[in-house]
DNA sequence: TCTAAAAACTAAAACGTTATAGATTTTTCT
DNA sequence: AGAAAAATCTATAACGTTTTAGTTTTTAGA
């Protein structure tokens, strides 16, 4: 009744289906061409065809078909993230693939994980995503100095961002905690503290965060005129029981220390529960994702490492190489604050 | 030199560029859709010809393209996972997520990962799925007794499982933990520590899980001939310091409680807090994720949640229920055993 | 006013797949 | 052997998009 009078029902109510770029060619009585062209603001269409067609898509809710533009431009609007068995046991990663995703929201790149398993090659999902072209653009999680999973993308011109720089990171885009700040900052406030004598404990593996922690934790003692002494035999990406059993024998080998430096959350408990075995009364320094040891263990020192800001800024990142593939890799680290303090 | 004499190189060195359905019809001679059909087993092709085919495309490393399959069939081989942001602070989302895609690696589908915000509606990533077919299944994370969007998912008839059951449970594929059982175990071993008044602590609002646990817990406590107290008023999902106050409160108020059961780690975590602040020596008992509290805090009491299964699980019932619609849909319960329990 | 140039639009083709309907070959039956 | 039936294969079309190479229309220039 209320539109009885009128010959023409709003455009949207005449739409069956879901809408295409046909639907709009319909409508608007402009060649399906034209419609794509308008939509993508091509130099040749008049803005006032522009505006036309910019209406009617808005109205009656035109979203392209990934699948049409996939199959067309072989541009999938995907980005992977590689995921390796460590990182599932790493408490921010979840924040960093949800920070990742929520961001790449504004985009119209959708964010597909790729997992992989410890016996895995971790070349192989990389290598199916490129040579498959299962995705635009990957995100490493975590990388090693010298990375083969860098090098390749790199050899293949690749679009990816990484979570940790590498031996390569001024060829491409990264974001990563900046460790040699945090060397810096713990060994600055445990000296300010009293201690004399700080231990850093350190992966087997030759780590660049590792190294960047060492660097500045290092530079700082000399500058406070405390010892620092590197545990690096002790793997800080083993279980939790080897750290501190591990922690607990070196501590006897060091009767000096009373102060230890620790890479991750995890590792600053186990050093903890391990000084405590070996009947030690030592300062703990730790970096964690989740500000939770203030809560379980409020002897332990922490500065916390924004996982949502990585993933955010990862994922501006690889957008951005996407976009402008010739542009300069976007670089971020996270400089720990005294905001990111928690006092014990 | 080496095949210098041989006229017939290996069918994969004649072939540049990714291979298609188009190149092995070249290279066999049949058509184009003889070869899609041979490679879909279907009916009408000989076994001779299936044959030949699957070894040229297994010789070439044929992929199906996505993009061709998704235009041509609606299919999107994608599977999404919906992420609440309470999700990322959960340890073991990631977990969660990492199996899930894992064992997608054994089927066509890929996993897609799916935001919304705290003050989104989550209502709206769900819509966008179901109405531009972004997906061809979804995997809710934590659902409500009472889901819109498993009421939606269900009218709509759209494939998806979730992780908690829901007031529908029994129309669709679910994964849970056994919340009665777990409160029936809890009940059990603090009667046996020697408890006699023990207290549950329950989320504000009207949650399953809770209710299963408090059903099991109470149930079990009427056998044991103790007593059990619902904290009903306390928020397990609030911020751990909350709880902390709440539980230091509440614990005044009942000065015979000497045994405390949380849903999950951080609320056993503040528990433990809380009952210390209150100077109350209490047994706590609670779920959680990743075993760090039995080192973190040995004093607490926990079964462990497999995250990992439960992924495996959903992804096999999600790609059931792509293959047999109408099958009944597959339902698990991760039912505690004393080889998840860590003794304190 | 007529022509040349610029602007605005369109026709056709292609990306890789699969469904439908039809064509060919082979087998079976009388 | 010939016809009918069964088995096997193929031609065509379509999914929705964008690119290329036009074609038409408008504007500018003389």
């Amino acid at each position: 009744m209320t539109d009885a009078g009128k010959n023409t029902n709003t455009i949207a109510a005449q739409v069956t289906g879901k809408p295409t770029l046909k639907t709009i060619s319909k409508l608007s009585g402009l060649a399906v061409p034209t419609v794509s062209r308008a939509l993508s603001d091509a130099p040749d269409i008049s803005e006032k065809t522009k505006k036309k067609i910019r209406e009617i898509a808005a109205e009656i809710g035109y979203v392209p078909n990934r699948a049409g533009v996939r199959l067309r431009t072989g541009k999938t609007l995907v980005i992977s993230l590689i995921l390796g068995p460590d990182s599932e046991l790493m408490p921010h990663t979840a924040q960093l693939i949800g920070s990742i995703a929520r961001a790449l929201r504004e985009t119209p790149y959708h964010l597909n994980v790729t997992p992989y398993l410890p016996d895995d090659d971790p070349m192989k999902p990389i290598r199916q995503i490129v040579e498959n072209r299962l995705a635009d653009a990957v995100i490493l999680n975590r990388t090693q100095a010298d990375d083969p999973r860098v090098a390749y993308l790199l050899e293949k011109q690749f679009p990816f961002a990484t979570h940790g720089r590498t031996n390569m990171s001024d060829r491409h885009a990264y974001f990563d905690y900046d460790n040699a700040a945090f060397g810096d900052f713990a060994v600055r406030h445990l000296a300010a503290r009293g201690r004399k004598c700080i231990a850093l404990l350190a992966p087997k593996q030759d780590q660049l965060y590792a190294t960047h922690m060492i660097e500045g934790a290092l530079a700082t003692a000399t500058d406070c005129g405390v010892s620092l002494t590197v545990l690096d035999d002790v793997d800080s990406d083993a279980r939790i029981d080897e750290i501190r059993a591990a922690i607990a024998l070196r501590l006897k080998d060091n009767p000096d220390v009373d102060a230890l430096i620790t890479a991750s959350g995890v590792a600053a408990m186990a050093a903890a529960a391990g000084a405590k075995s070996a009947g030690r009364e030592v300062d703990i320094f730790g970096k964690e994702a989740t500000s939770i040891l203030r809560f379980c263990n409020p002897n332990i020192l922490t500065l916390r490492e924004d996982a949502a800001r990585a993933g955010a800024f990862l994922a501006e990142a690889v957008v951005a190489a996407l976009n402008d593939p010739l542009g300069a890799p976007k670089q971020g680290l996270q400089v720990p604050s005294e905001a990111d303090f928690n006092l014990a």
